[in-house]
DNA sequence: CAAACATACATAAATTTCTTATGTAGTGGA
DNA sequence: TCCACTACATAAGAAATTTATGTATGTTTG
């Protein structure tokens, strides 16, 4: 997960919400997108990335098409109707922990 | 912790820089005063802040002053100097992480 | 004046989310 | 033929946190 930790408890919400633009993409796809659009960053790792995809699956968020590319099993990955709500509510949660750690973190004024 | 968990891995971050701050605080005072800032969106649990604070002290990154105020306990909290480094590191790779978190979840160009 | 709430510390068990390690299997190049 | 890459998967362990308790004092309120 790259350098730092801080990753925790995003991974779901980049996963949900690059298959949102995408519109479909399979397990390995996601790792090598991910690492490539954060420039080497952000390594989803395979541990994480398969049972999380399961997960999200049985909530009813994805929905999963198995297909055979050559002599190779691929699981292709859409996002749900409730996939897309999911996203709209974790991207306005990040937003709000973003100002709230600036509101946090940012020298302020003495407070009583 | 407030209705999102996405200061999972931020809790020690907040509380370095508050002491880094406010020079010298105890345990509840922080909760308290976290709560404050945050306008009650982010409540820090004493299962988490205790052992946490116990920890940072055994790494050496803060140093305690216990006291009695009254007939009862206090155990004040400072920075030290390994502490303030912890902090500077931290701050960057918070903002390191934010920066990624925008580049990823903001709808980009098409890429290759 | 008793009960409820607030202050102030603490720990243990359970949960979530991730890493590390391992396994299977096909593909492709040096 | 070995190594790296593609593509899936699961299991054991680690880390950070929640939930649940416990102890004890102080303060407000009906």
């Amino acid at each position: 997960m790259g350098t730092n930790n801080l990753y925790k408890g995003n991974l779901t919400t980049i996963v949900l919400k690059l298959l949102e633009e995408k519109g479909r993409m399979y397990g390995y796809q996601i790792t090598q997108e991910v690492k490539a659009i954060s420039v080497g960053e952000l390594v989803i790792t395979e541990g994480a990335l398969y049972p999380m995809l399961h997960k999200l699956e049985a909530q009813g968020l994805l929905t999963v098409e198995t297909e055979m590319v050559g002599n190779r099993m691929r699981k292709y990955y859409s996002i749900t109707h409730d996939g897309k709500k999911e996203v709209v509510t974790r991207m306005e949660e990040l937003e709000a922990f973003i100002r709230q750690m600036q509101n946090l973190l940012n020298p302020r004024i003495e407070l009583a």
